[in-house]
DNA sequence: AGTGAAAATTCCTGGCA
DNA sequence: TGCCAGGAATTTTCACT
């Protein structure tokens, strides 16, 4: 079976490059070469490469939550009336900071929410106040993360 | 109001830094240095406090999935037979490379699960030959996302 | 594609205000 | 905390293979 012709053709050593940086960002070019036993020059073209065709997309640093006091992590199934449209919707969950993710999605809900908040007290808030008052908001359904056991990339 | 006693203060300085890297881990801290105002030693010395008191968690290099051909992004629910341990259910999903998130939920749910795929051909596979076939797992209910609108960090 | 070398930049530590 | 200074390390480019 012929490979997909994509715009990339990734190498074993292009795969050794990217999980090194998908565990750690900051790793430098020159440390990357050791491990690989290839020059600092050809990691740093590889790279570069790499972000030409799109497959990186960037880099961050992850903040984790919990320190900042936010322990609790929600989805939320949202039911909009016909006459709201989606993109007026999601223009004012924007705005709610603890929304980290909104999905337009198949099945019985017209958006689908991640949320993260303080407590449980706090995710109500957000429910009552925030999301449930946009306008067109019909109902929510909310399914609260107990326990993520599982939090990563696609494995290159 | 008093804030919340936790084990890190966080000032404006500090949120600059956050906010740059949070945008790109691999900015130079010389770089970010000139963009506060003050010396890269302080920024230096600022973000190992960051790091030490767990805040910044690490970093990363974000693929995009859609440049490898993964360009379906699914949630699946998952009913559990209350014979099969959570665990071990878990334990099957990490074998899964396409499973990339999995919470133990409240609500009508065992397990919530985010999977990526290549297409719907792809997904359809997934449930029925990965997902599917894990003994204890009785159905799923799956949502695709058609369009993802808001993908974020918490905001600083 | 990869290499080696060189120049510019950055990292990081220690001493001091 | 923050700044400065300077040696070590890294990034980035370039000519050559």
């Amino acid at each position: 079976m012929k490979a997909k012709n994509l715009s990339i053709t990734i190498d074993g050593i292009d795969k050794k490059i990217l999980r090194k940086l998908m565990e750690d960002a900051r790793t430098p070019i020159l440390e990357i070469a050791r491990l690989v036993g290839i020059s600092g020059a050809a990691i740093h073209q590889r790279l570069k490469k790499l972000e030409k065709s799109g497959l990186i997309s960037g880099s961050q640093c992850i903040i984790d939550h919990k320190v900042l006091g936010y322990n609790t992590l929600a989805f939320v199934g949202v039911y909009l009336d016909k006459t709201m449209s989606h993109l007026d919707a999601v223009k004012l969950l924007k705005r709610i900071p603890e929304v980290l993710e909104c999905h337009f999605t198949s099945g019985q809900w017209s958006l689908f929410v991640k949320v993260v908040s303080k407590n449980n007290a706090h995710l109500m808030h957000i429910l009552n106040e925030d999301i449930l008052t946009i306008s067109g908001v019909l109902r929510t359904e909310t399914f609260v993360s107990l326990d993520q056991q599982i939090d990563r990339q696609i494995q290159i």
